[in-house]
DNA sequence: CAAATATCTTTCAAGCCTAAAATATTTTGC
DNA sequence: GCAAAATATTTTAGGCTTGAAAGATATTTG
């Protein structure tokens, strides 16, 4: 316990605005966070190359309309994968092109169109999607089950928080 | 416990290999890995263009350089900052032309290079090194200081699980 | 209903990023 | 000392990514 010392000085708190805050906890768990995912993305975008000739990006599309299998809109693929609307549509071509989506006219609604997995395109991902997920494994095989658990909670709360502060954003 | 069952049935160690493992506690950890860095990044890389005209590669490579104060090779920022040498050669040079960043010979090895913040350099990066440690505590700001370094503690972990695996990459 | 506003998508310019090949130099091992 | 291997960097081709502007269609509102 720090006690306030005497007459005239200032307790921590009305420091806090005066002096530079000490964020230096925070900064180093972002730069940690980010190491990690740079490493496991890295990996597993290097494996889909060698081994399927597919890029990460595509590949995360894919399993996106996996899970959909009446389609999706671009706009929502979008949202879904935190990326830019320009973005999904140049990845759509190149899929459209390779012959592993299909892009249909929204029934109501002219402006959209809805995107869904060829034949093709289901079965060229369930084979990548069945390795992939074992890399992913691999690269967790020294954590045991509760640490999976336990970073799983703690993550959770970190993007509430992210998310929370977005919306109180300056 | 559980008890493998009469004869002629495989136990849970045959069947491994047989049948597709149960990944998704590793997936879903990965998932949302993901997405907390996603969601960071992209409100950190908004925030830097916003307030100061920079994009967030630019301003790791002068984190890096900052630290360094001697200068750093082109090699070693990109080992640190992990990516590509060339990805280091096209920011270096966009940073060198705004007069942020300076490039001398090395000394011993003519092969390599030194790069060095400028004075305008170091001037710019303590202005947005100060905001945007901010802007990180405050995407932090529902977490407390024990899940900030248990969530620490386990990335630790993880990272070196990564790492570990990466060695014994098949 | 018409104008204003919102939504869905594409296009564009600029920059980021990688893997692989090429160039230049240094180090290593005979 | 010299050939071979290793290291530092650049170049290249291709793809990813963004933010902003523009086009097309829907929805809302006066």
């Amino acid at each position: 316990m720090e006690i306030p010392s005497a007459l005239g000085e200032l307790d921590a708190e009305s420091r806090a605005d005066e002096r530079p805050a000490d964020h230096q906890q925070e900064l180093r768990l972002w730069l940690r966070l980010l190491t990690c995912s740079t490493l496991i993305e890295g990996e597993i975008r290097g494996r889909l190359r060698a081994r399927f000739d597919v890029t990460l990006p595509r590949f995360d599309l894919m399993a996106q309309l996996e899970k959909a299998p009446e389609g999706m809109t671009l706009g929502e693929l979008s949202r879904r994968m935190m990326v830019s609307n320009g973005n999904v549509t140049g990845l759509a071509e190149r899929l459209v092109e390779q012959g592993l989506l299909e892009r249909r006219p929204h029934p109501t609604d002219r402006r959209a169109a809805f995107l869904r997995l060829t034949d093709a395109g289901h079965a060229a991902f369930a084979a990548m999607a069945a390795e992939h997920a074992g890399w992913i494994a691999q690269l967790f095989t020294d954590m045991d089950s509760d640490e999976i658990a336990a970073l799983m909670r703690l993550l959770g709360r970190l993007k509430q928080s992210v998310r929370a502060a977005d919306g109180r954003t300056s």
